[in-house]
DNA sequence: CTGTTATGCAACAATTTGTACTATAGATTG
DNA sequence: CAATCTATAGTACAAATTGTTGCATAACAG
């Protein structure tokens, strides 16, 4: 039984993932393949085959690379605005700078018709509903937002517009907008006390 | 000069792009190909060639086919509340019940890396906006929002939310939804008189 | 040092994508 | 109706893509 893997194993990983990531940022899914990231690498056609038996194991494996590229630090300290403009601020700044921003529309369209790409989407989204959840909660427990609100479709509009506006419409994030997105949440937020 | 196209080349398009929005839809963008479309329809690949010369060509039509399957119609009526009903449940059945919510992902990745799909887009979200902004317009003319809001972060939010629950969330979009969400905006379009 | 395992290389097969050419069937014009 | 375009069908072919296989070599583990 061996401990470690054998480190040519993860060194062949690790440089063609790195390949396939930076194609797929500038060229697009269809610019990776076995052949155009053995020219990138160095590593051998038969080597990646190896690794990746087929084309969308290695596309796949690309899509997953870009998606775990990013970090996202929940916060809770409040007040409410404060939060969410700090995990929103991760957000946009994920899909404006980081390679899943350029990857991210062409990981939804995949998911669209393969099951694997799917429960990557679904984790990670699963992944951003909770922290912005907790910091609604925190808020609730602030006092901050009335207890008795539910706070399911806010969670889901805090996170929704971003992504529609960078994947779907193809319109841009920047901080001015983040702030007036974030402003009309909370004010939803709070407000729904005086409504109920 | 002839008046009328020959019905030889009206009659291979047709068929051959209903073939291939069938074929989207059921299969995926990767099915569609000039021998599939061939050997669904009966037209002679060489005949498809002529008429798309590429293979991108050939599934960007299948797009432009599926997205202009669709039809949307306005209403101003009023309450508020009553029209955007009506322009989600328009919105909501063509991405469940039309070609164009099975297709939707695949060109909404397409637009990502192509500039072509990408202008479809565009022209199609804006006829969204604008139909959802009429109804918003109606409702500040007839008072029932006040005349300082700015609807245009209301418009996105309606939009988005269906958008996002569909195309990358992955979720289900039902009456019942529609109708909380429809209301949560509503609320918020006439509680901010008040904040003002 | 010895056996194991990953890699590199080359040859090859099958499929896909696109081109070129000819004959034929269908449409348009006078 | 006849002559003339014009689109399509069919075939053969070229090039690129997507894998597969076998073998020599180099790197690793015990």
């Amino acid at each position: 039984m061996k401990k470690n893997e054998d480190p040519r194993l993860i060194a062949t990983r690790t440089h063609a993932l790195d390949a396939s990531l930076q194609l797929l940022q500038e060229e697009g899914v269809l610019a990776v393949t076995h052949a155009s990231v053995s020219a990138a690498t160095g590593i051998s056609r038969s080597t990646l085959y190896r690794h990746w038996p087929t084309l969308h194991d290695l596309r796949n494996s690309a899509f997953l690379r870009a998606a775990t590229s990013q970090v996202f630090s929940p916060k809770t300290n409040g007040p409410l605005k404060t939060d969410l403009i700090w995990l929103l601020g991760g957000l946009v700044t994920a899909l404006n700078d980081t390679p899943w921003g350029q990857v991210a529309p062409q990981v939804v369209a995949a998911a669209a018709t393969d099951s694997q790409t799917r429960a990557v989407i679904n984790t990670f989204m699963q992944d951003r509903f909770q922290y912005v959840r907790e910091a609604f909660e925190a808020a609730k427990s602030r006092g901050e937002v009335a207890s008795d609100v539910d706070v399911t479709p806010l969670i889901e509009m805090v996170i929704a517009v971003p992504y529609f506006r960078k994947l779907i419409a193809g319109l841009p994030l920047d901080h001015q907008w983040l702030e007036s997105h974030v402003d009309l949440i909370c004010r939803l937020a709070t407000e729904q006390q005086a409504a109920k």
